[in-house]
DNA sequence: TCTGGGGTCCTAGGACCC
DNA sequence: TCTGGGGTCCTAGGACCC
């Protein structure tokens, strides 16, 4: 059997039904109850009401006839991303390598730590002790040599748990489970893969590379012939900047007017608009979201030729994408709206105001280095300024210090 | 039991340019 | 004049994740 010679190194540290758990822990009379978040759908369960079978993303009707003595409360969003913020940052203080992606999990690197802070074992194990009492919270932590292993081994070891797979343990663990238990395996592909007589992770591991990039396309079938196969080289990677900014709302099944509709479209450019402005982003692409009465989805995009994030623009191109799709709505019935920006630029958002007289290019440098501050050295490229303004061309181009705009060349 | 709100990544075809 | 190949951008749709 292939043994690796690489440590398990990799955590993944997942919060155990992280909304209710913010619940029971700011109000003593939920703990040990069953909880659940949102009036609507359920946005997360307790522990206690898992038991009665209530999942995540059920009907509210159907959770409170599983679970009628479940405690039922509104989500309370600040209080999410604080915790959130405060759990991140134990996570900061264990290791300088972190991959956030949610608000409630993260994979952490902790490769060469074992001189300063013990095993990785150990380091997850006070990892989990220190959120429960710095931040009052719940943790499951999986440790393995990859982010896959790393992933499942929270899985099996939730709630509140630890642990580690053993590097001679890889196959033995992986082989036998669902494909559902993938990561990138939903309801489509599983489906798929059973009417191929495929149920097991070591079943996918024994298909050809061919065979799977025929039946799943080509990122898709590398991807599951690499993870079945127990080859998951992905290293753990600090997040990279998001790509939209969106809102969307559900409206029920009672049709709308349109003036209802044009209504619910502002207030979601609004909101989109807003949360842009406030973290300096700007994007060209606008994407309207359609959800029709049989669930079906469909998409609207246009691409201005400016990045943006003024309401009035983005609103109009909603507008528009909107009226383009008036009949298909009116025939088939409405039942979400949602608008995204994304083809975000870099600092496009930014406006730099300098002095003309700047011989030596020190306001520049100047607002430059305080846009880096703020937004984090990739906000400034070379390419995305030049490309907005001709005349930063030159200031941009490398110059002998002092020397004028532009340089030699 | 009819299903929220926020995202990511991939694919494919057509337009356009060199 | 005709033909081909390659690259990039845009649009739309789909699968998946928390």
């Amino acid at each position: 059997m292939f043994v690796p010679d690489r440590q398990p190194t990799i955590l993944h540290a997942d919060l155990d039904a992280f909304f209710a758990s913010v619940e029971q822990r700011d109000d003593p009379r939920l703990r040990g109850r069953p909880v659940i978040v949102g009036m609507g759908v359920v946005l997360a369960a307790s522990y206690e009401a898992r038991a009665y079978g209530v999942q995540g993303a059920m009907g509210g009707a159907r959770a409170r006839r599983l679970c009628p003595e479940a405690v039922v409360v509104p989500p309370r969003w600040p209080a999410y991303v604080e915790a959130s913020r405060a759990v991140f940052a134990v996570f900061e203080r264990t290791t300088p390598l972190v991959e956030g992606l949610s608000i409630d999990e993260a994979f952490l690197d902790v490769r060469g730590m074992e001189r300063i802070a013990g095993s990785p074992g150990r380091i997850a194990d006070r990892l989990r002790r220190e959120v429960r009492e710095q931040v009052g919270l719940p943790i499951t932590v999986g440790v393995a040599r990859t982010k896959t292993l790393a992933k499942l081994a929270s899985t099996f070891a939730k709630p509140d748990g630890l642990m580690v797979v053993p590097p001679d343990d890889e196959l033995t663990f992986l082989h036998p489970l669902p494909v559902e238990f993938l990561w990138g395996v939903g309801p489509v592909t599983a489906a798929r893969m059973h009417a191929h007589g495929i149920a097991t992770v070591g079943q996918v591991a024994r298909l050809g590379e061919e065979a799977l990039v025929a039946l799943f396309g080509r990122a898709a079938g590398r991807h599951l012939h690499a993870v079945a196969g127990n080859r998951d080289p992905r290293p753990v990677r600090r997040r990279r900047r998001r790509r939209t900014f969106g809102a969307q709302s559900a409206l029920g099944r009672a049709s709308r007017s349109p003036e209802a509709l044009d209504t619910t479209l502002v207030s979601l450019v609004d909101r989109v608009t807003r949360r842009m402005r406030s973290s300096g982003s700007a994007g060209r692409t606008i994407m309207l979201r359609l959800r029709f009465g049989d669930f079906s989805r469909t998409t609207r995009s246009l691409t201005l030729p400016e990045a943006t994030a003024a309401t009035r623009t983005v609103l109009a191109a909603a507008r528009g994408l909107l009226a383009a799709a008036t009949p298909e709505v009116e025939r088939r019935g409405i039942t979400l709206l949602g608008v995204a920006v994304g083809n975000l630029a870099d600092g496009g958002a930014v406006q730099l105001a300098l002095p003309l007289e700047d011989p030596a290019g020190d306001a520049l440098d100047a607002a430059l280095d305080r846009i880096r501050d703020r937004f984090g050295p990739a906000a400034v490229t070379r390419a995305s300024l030049a490309g907005r303004d001709p005349g930063l061309a030159a200031w941009l181009s490398p110059r002998p210090r002092g020397g004028p705009p532009g340089g030699a060349r």
